[in-house]
RNA sequence: GCGCCUGUAGCUCAGUAGGAUAGAGCAACGGCCUUCUAAGCCGUGUGCCAGGGGUUCGAAUCCCUUCAGGCGCACCA
C-alpha cells in the first residue's frame, strides 16, 4: 500500500471511530452515515488533510459545525498514526497536521518498486478492451486520428497501471458503403490508367494515393485484369489497395508507438454470421419491427428520440446493426469487463444509441464507455483548414511526426482533456518545438541523469543513508509529488482523462527543477549528498514511469 | 427545433464527489550561471470564472435560463 493511502486509510478510521463513538455516548444523534471524504487543502497552513464531515452534520444533529466538530475531534484518538495535531478552523473543517516527515516513506516505495511504482491491483483481474483511432482504411491517417491514438493508447497504459489486462484495438472498418466507394475509385482510376476515357465518381475518394495504388497494382499484374468486368475487377481491386493500406497503417501507428494487440475485421462479423444472430436476439427479445422494407431497432424505448434501422430496405445491414454484434463479441464471446472506445465529437449521436442496444441484448451498458474527443481544428498562417480526407488534403499522421516527433506530437495531444476544443497551429507546432512542454520534463529526467553519472565515484558507500538530512522545502514538496503519483493514475483512470498524467509529469519536472536551483546535490557533507541522490534516484524514476505511460522517451541527454 | 461539448488572466488551458485568499504555461518586466546541463530557477501584475436567476453554512463547480462558438440529429460511417 503506498503512503497516501495507508494515512487516508489511516484518518478515515479515526474519523469514523470518533463519529460511532460520539453517537454511542449520546453527544451526537447521526442516523445516515455520511460518505467520508478527505481532501488535500490548497494551503498548507490547513494541514496535510482535511474534512468537510462536520459540515454535512448539522441537519441530521440539530447541532452547529463547529459543535460537531469540536466533539468528533475530542473523541479522536490519534495514539500511533500519522497525525500530529488537529485543528478545527473556518466553518468547521478539521484539519489534520501530519508528524514531518511523512514524506520519507516514498523513497522506499519507488526504491523498491522501481518501473513499477505506480502501480496498483485495483482492477486486477479484470479485462480491458480499448478501441481507438479505427480510421477508414480507405486512405491514409490524419492528424485527428494523432489525437484519437495518443488518447487512446495512454488511456490504455493508464488502465494497465491499474491492474487490468489491456487489449489496445482497432476496428477495421472493411465492408459497407465506403469500401464500395473505394473499389469505384479504384477502378475508375484503373481504367483511366488503362487508357479508357471515363469520368472519375463525383462522390469517390480523390487523394492521389489511390492512383499510385493503381499504378503499383498495374506495374506488378500488367494489364491482365483489363478484360474483366469492373463487378469482376473491383473486388480484386479493394484486396489489393486494402490490405496494402493495413500494412501501411500498422507500420505508421509502430513508428507513432502505438502496437495494437487486435485488429479487428468488421467484414468478420458478416462473415461468421455474428450479424445475423445478433439480429435474431433483437427480435427475440422483441426490439425490432420491419417498415419499409427495412429493419428496425425500438431505439426509443432506450431513451433516444428515434428509432434506428438495422437493416436496409436494400438487405444490407447498417454500421449500426454492424456495431452492436462487434460490442457483444467483445462483451460476450471474448469476455471483457470494461470496453472503452475513443471517438471523435462527430460521432458522439452513435453512443446513446449504441448504449441502448447493448442493454437492449442484455448487457450492461455501464461498464462501456465512449470518450468523446473533441474534433482538432488545423491552423495554418493563423486561418482554419478544414480536413477532409475525400478531397485528400488532409495533414497525414506520418508527415506531423516527420515535423514535430513523435515525443512531442504524443505529449502536445494528451496535454489537454479530450473534451477540449483544440486548434492546432502547424506553424506554431513545428517552430515552437523547442519551446514544448516536453522538452520541460525530458530537460529534468537528463539533468538528473547528467548529476548521477558524476556523483557515482564520489558517493561514499560507508556513510549510512539518513532520509532526515533532507528538510528543506522544495526536498519535501518533490517528495510529496513523487507520492502523488499513485492516485494520480488512478484518477486518470476513473475519469478517463489520461491528460492528467501530462499534467502531472510537468508538475513533478517543475519541483525537480526548483529543487535542483535550491538545493545542490554535490556537497562536501556526505550523508547529506547520499540522501540527495536518492531523492533524485527516485524522482528519476517515476519521470521515467510517467513519460513511459504516455509513451515518451526519457533521454539521459539533451 | 432537439441533443452533446465548450465559454476562467492579453493568449493556451488547469481547477481533483460544492470548500477556506482563483491557479499554471506563454507573452511583458526585473533578478539568478568562477561547483551538479540557463531547454532551468526566483520575483512583479492582471480576473464582473460569458450574462441573469436559484439551491446552501459555502457555487467557477449543482439546477434553470439567456447569449456565443464547435459538433451531431441518414435506409453514411
Amino acid at each position: 500500500m503506498y503512503i497516501r493511502e495507508k494515512i487516508t486509510k489511516q484518518i478515515k478510521t479515526i474519523i469514523g471511530d470518533a463519529l460511532n463513538q460520539t453517537v454511542e455516548s449520546g453527544a451526537l444523534t447521526i442516523e445516515t452515515m455520511p460518505d467520508l471524504f478527505l481532501e488535500i487543502p490548497r494551503e498548507k497552513e490547513h494541514g496535510e488533510y482535511s474534512t468537510n464531515i462536520a459540515m454535512q452534520l448539522p441537519k441530521q444533529t440539530k447541532k452547529a459545525p463547529r459543535f460537531i466538530a469540536e466533539t468528533l475531534v475530542a473523541n479522536m484518538n490519534t495514539g500511533d498514526s500519522y497525525i500530529e495535531s488537529i485543528e478545527i478552523a473556518g466553518p468547521g473543517f478539521i484539519n489534520f497536521k501530519l508528524k514531518p516527515y511523512w514524506q520519507y516513506a516514498v523513497l522506499d516505495e519507488v526504491a523498491d518498486l522501481k518501473a513499477d511504482y505506480g502501480r496498483s491491483q485495483k482492477n486486477a483481474g479484470k479485462k480491458f478492451n480499448l478501441e481507438f483511432i479505427s480510421a477508414n482504411p480507405t486512405g491514409p491517417m490524419h492528424m485527428g486520428n494523432a489525437r484519437g491514438g495518443a488518447i487512446g493508447d495512454i488511456l490504455a497504459a493508464v488502465a494497465d497501471w491499474t491492474g487490468y489486462a489491456v487489449t489496445r484495438e482497432f476496428y477495421i472498418n472493411d465492408a459497407g458503403n465506403q469500401i464500395v466507394k473505394f473499389g469505384d475509385s479504384l477502378d475508375a482510376r484503373y481504367r483511366q490508367l488503362m487508357g479508357e476515357d471515363i469520368p472519375f465518381p463525383e462522390d469517390g475518394y480523390q487523394g492521389e494515393d489511390i492512383t499510385d495504388h493503381m499504378k503499383a497494382f498495374i506495374a506488378v499484374n500488367g494489364d491482365v485484369h483489363r478484360l474483366l468486368t469492373p463487378e469482376e475487377r473491383k473486388p480484386i481491386l479493394i484486396d489489393y489497395a486494402l490490405n496494402k493500406n493495413l500494412s501501411q497503417m500498422k507500420s505508421d501507428l509502430e513508428a507513432y508507438g502505438i502496437h495494437y494487440d487486435v485488429w479487428f475485421s468488421e467484414q468478420s462479423l458478416y462473415d461468421s454470421g455474428a450479424i445475423e444472430k445478433t439480429v435474431e436476439l433483437l427480435g427475440k427479445r422483441g426490439f425490432t419491427y420491419e417498415q419499409e422494407g427495412a429493419l428496425w431497432f425500438k431505439a426509443t424505448e432506450f431513451g433516444s428520440d428515434k428509432d434506428d434501422v438495422l437493416i436496409r430496405a436494400n438487405g444490407l445491414p447498417t454500421y449500426f446493426m454492424a456495431d452492436i454484434a462487434y460490442h457483444m463479441d467483445k462483451f460476450i464471446n471474448r469476455g471483457f469487463n470494461r470496453c472503452i472506445n475513443v471517438w471523435g465529437a462527430d460521432h458522439h449521436g452513435h453512443v446513446a444509441r449504441l448504449k441502448g442496444a447493448l442493454t437492449a441484448v442484455g448487457i450492461d451498458a455501464s461498464n462501456f464507455d465512449v470518450v468523446i474527443m473533441q474534433l482538432v481544428r488545423l491552423l495554418r498562417n493563423g486561418e482554419v483548414a478544414r480536413m477532409s480526407k475525400r478531397q485528400g488534403k488532409a495533414i497525414a499522421l506520418t508527415d506531423l511526426i516527420d515535423e514535430v516527433g513523435v515525443d512531442a506530437t504524443r505529449f502536445f495531444f494528451n496535454l489537454r482533456s479530450p473534451d477540449s476544443h483544440f486548434d492546432f497551429d502547424l506553424d506554431l507546432a513545428i517552430e515552437q518545438s523547442n519551446d514544448n512542454p516536453v522538452f520541460y520534463v525530458q530537460y529534468a529526467h537528463a539533468r538528473i541523469c547528467s548529476i548521477i553519472r558524476q556523483m557515482t565515484e564520489e558517493l561514499d558507500q560507508t556513510v549510512p543513508l539518513d532520509y532526515s538530512r533532507l528538510v528543506e522545502k522544495e526536498e519535501l514538496n518533490l517528495m510529496e509529488i513523487l507520492a502523488n503519483f499513485p492516485d494520480e493514475i488512478l484518477i486518470a483512470e476513473d475519469k478517463l482523462d489520461p491528460s492528467r498524467i501530462t499534467r502531472y509529469a510537468i508538475d513533478l519536472a517543475a519541483a525537480f527543477h526548483s529543487f535542483y536551483n535550491a538545493c545542490h546535490v554535490r556537497v562536501d557533507d556526505k550523508a547529506l549528498m547520499k540522501a540527495r541522490v536518492v531523492l533524485i534516484e527516485a524522482t528519476k524514476q517515476v519521470i521515467q514511469n510517467a513519460l513511459g505511460i504516455l509513451g515518451v522517451s526519457a533521454p539521459e541527454r539533451m
